[in-house]
DNA sequence: CTTGACCTGTGTCTTAGACACAGTCGTAAG
DNA sequence: CTTACGACTGTGTCTAAGACACAGGTCAAG
């Protein structure tokens, strides 16, 4: 299988599948002859993992992680439960600022309705920002 | 006024000050001496702009573009109201994505609670990611 | 003068791929 | 068979907005 074939198969990018073989997340076998990576079912399956993991936005360092606890054998069960409830914290977080900055936004737009367009001055870039509000 | 005092006169990072000069938003004077930058009232006026643009989420580039506007003597005023609508679109994007994922990875910890960790098998690198769910 | 703490500019690093590019494959026409 | 051409390939480079490392400079205390 190559490159292009397999992103194909599981709905990704060929330039994804380049990716995680470049940062060895998955090992293809070279062909000798013109230098074309070949994939096989393991390198599909652990594609397929990699896919589902980030999915979950998982970063590509902690998918890293799992992997080689899981090449030895050993569960990787708990670091996926750590990283997941570390991963809800953060997405909490994103969350509610997204909701603060639009709150911000929709303020600054509103506000702006009733304020003309102005040439700058010296000390005046754009009083839509700079101006707490104008005199 | 040398880099870290004009990032603490403006409750910044003398790092964000030193990249702000390096892409030419602000343009500090080289004491010849010994080759420091050194900003004046019109740098420190600029630099405190940036800061308020940056807190509306705007970019760095966005931000050039609006200074070279003003810097000719036209007014950015209708450029900045462009940009914060297209700005409070992407964030409302950026909200329902945390809310998604927020729901996903909620849904992920409760279903596994109730699940064994298990060791990897040739087939199944760890079944809370992998396994739909479970035989 | 010397020590040491702090400051400075420059160069490099970060994410997760996207994109540009030159070379290669496969196939269809001639 | 050759040729042409579109689709494909690996490799190298680029991204945003600073953070960090590092070698050298500055300044006040001793």
């Amino acid at each position: 299988m190559k490159v292009s074939q397999l992103a194909k198969v599981l709905n990704t990018t060929p330039d994804t599948v380049r990716y995680y073989s470049r940062i060895g997340l998955i090992m293809p076998i070279k062909n000798t002859e013109n230098g074309y990576k070949s994939y096989n079912q393991q390198a599909q399956q652990r594609l397929k993992f990699i896919l589902s993991a980030r999915q979950l936005d998982f970063s590509v360092e902690e998918i890293k992680e799992i992997l080689l606890v899981a090449d030895n054998g050993r569960t990787a069960c708990p670091l996926v439960r750590e990283i997941v409830e570390h991963r809800l914290a953060e997405t909490e977080k994103k969350f509610n600022d997204a909701l603060a900055l639009r709150n911000v936004l929709r303020n600054a737009i509103d506000d702006w309705k009733s304020k003309p367009d102005k040439s700058p001055t010296g000390d005046m870039l754009c009083h839509l920002i700079q101006g707490g509000n104008d005199e």
